[in-house]
DNA sequence: TTTAATTCTTACAAATGATGTAAGTGGTAT
DNA sequence: ATACCACTTACATCATTTGTAAGAATTAAA
């Protein structure tokens, strides 16, 4: 059963959506406090989010554009603003559909389900930064291209990929590699970490490890330093 | 640049589309005979295909469903046909858009590139009866799951799905697996039919390979004869 | 039913690729 | 300058892929 969570304002609106979804068969996560929506509905990670524009704290427009580069949870944005301008820019935000209100609950089933069609069978990609990658086989796609890693370096780059940004320790590293923290062999994550550098620089990828002395290694983008 | 095929009766509407889209950068194929429409659209083979409802000979519905069968193209229909069961229909049939006219040209070009945006980096994916394969890698996803196929069984099954349900020949094969025809190893060949069979039957996928006796195989539904 | 052709199964060996190990080089902070 | 940490390279082991070969099973026709 798929999870849908709502981000509406109008308490009214969000009630009558909610039970359209529930006679529907889906499960449903109601937002009501719009201090840090992003962090609430990636807590939730929902199978689809409906995401009003007009919202008291933040703009539906910052929600949306920070969940794609965050997550790759499809966003069906609807709105009572019919207008071409905020249509292009959800759109262009990364939005996957774009509804107004109001709208027939039939109209809004199926680009529900359509939406979710589409999304089918990407359960296990994890998709980051412009990264593709198929945590099941650990073939990774970049700019049309698509290369197979081997399994350790699948694991590096999808453990590097989900702590998003951030540094990862050796510790983590070594978990996803071996499953264990003990007995961390410090050169064989360092020899399979180079063959990763190695492997992301032959497919001329803009993103680089770098070492943090003493700590892990962090996925930053070439250039920032 | 993007190649657009435009599938509309009215001549007026299909040069007014395609004055649309030559402005907007894309290349335009425009279908006039509506004869064999889905064998022209696959000649051309575009990026993405506009297509009416109302066609003098078939239906859009029929062409959209034939299409979605034969081909990965991604179909917006766009209609003057205002009607939710219309759209339902034309969603549920694996339309990637619906759209009504008339129709501003921003909104039509904004939705074009979002569906094209969609499919993006898929070029070398073959998706054909449910099956979706990587020719690059040879990953191949199958609900919900995927599998690494070594080489010489993502090249046979690769053969054996775009030569789209007819019998495969066994110099066909020979040529995908070796680069020639001359000295078949029918053995060898064999043998590898065999791997790819079992590998296809590990992962429950509801069809078979049949040899064709003296001819070569061919790729089958499970439970038909 | 017999026979010959064709297709299939199984096991094995060579080639390829992935992985851990080890020894030595290079860089960095105090 | 020194000690520590990070990196490189080469090699041995292991698993996987692939062609080969020999024999079993299936099919079609007499």
């Amino acid at each position: 059963m798929k999870r849908i969570a709502i981000v509406e304002d109008d308490v009214f609106m969000r009630e009558e959506l909610a039970d359209i979804l529930l006679k529907a068969n889906y499960l449903v996560d109601k937002i009501s406090d719009f201090k840090n929506t992003v962090s609430q509905l990636l807590e939730f990670s929902p199978d689809l989010i409906l995401l009003d524009i007009n919202l008291p704290e933040a703009s539906g427009f910052q929600i949306c554009q920070e969940l794609k580069r965050k997550s790759a949870i499809p966003v069906l944005v609807l709105t009572s603003r019919d207008s071409l301008k905020d249509e292009l820019q959800a759109l262009g935000l990364g939005a996957d559909e774009y509804l107004t209100k109001p709208c027939r609950s039939e109209k809004l089933l199926a680009r529900i389900s359509n939406v979710l069609k589409r999304y089918e069978g990407r359960k296990n990609m994890l998709e980051r930064r412009g990264f593709l990658l198929d945590r099941n086989t650990y073939t990774l796609y970049f700019g049309g291209q698509s290369v197979i890693l081997p399994n350790n370096q699948g694991k590096l780059l999808e453990t590097l990929l989900t702590g998003d940004a951030e540094v990862i320790s050796k510790q983590q590293l070594s978990m996803a590699l071996w499953g264990t923290i003990e007995f961390i062999d410090e050169n064989a994550l360092q020899v399979n970490i180079t063959r990763l550098k190695r492997t992301l620089s032959e497919l001329g990828m803009p993103y680089q490890i770098v070492s943090i002395r003493g700590v892990g290694y962090s996925l930053k983008e070439e250039g920032n330093s």
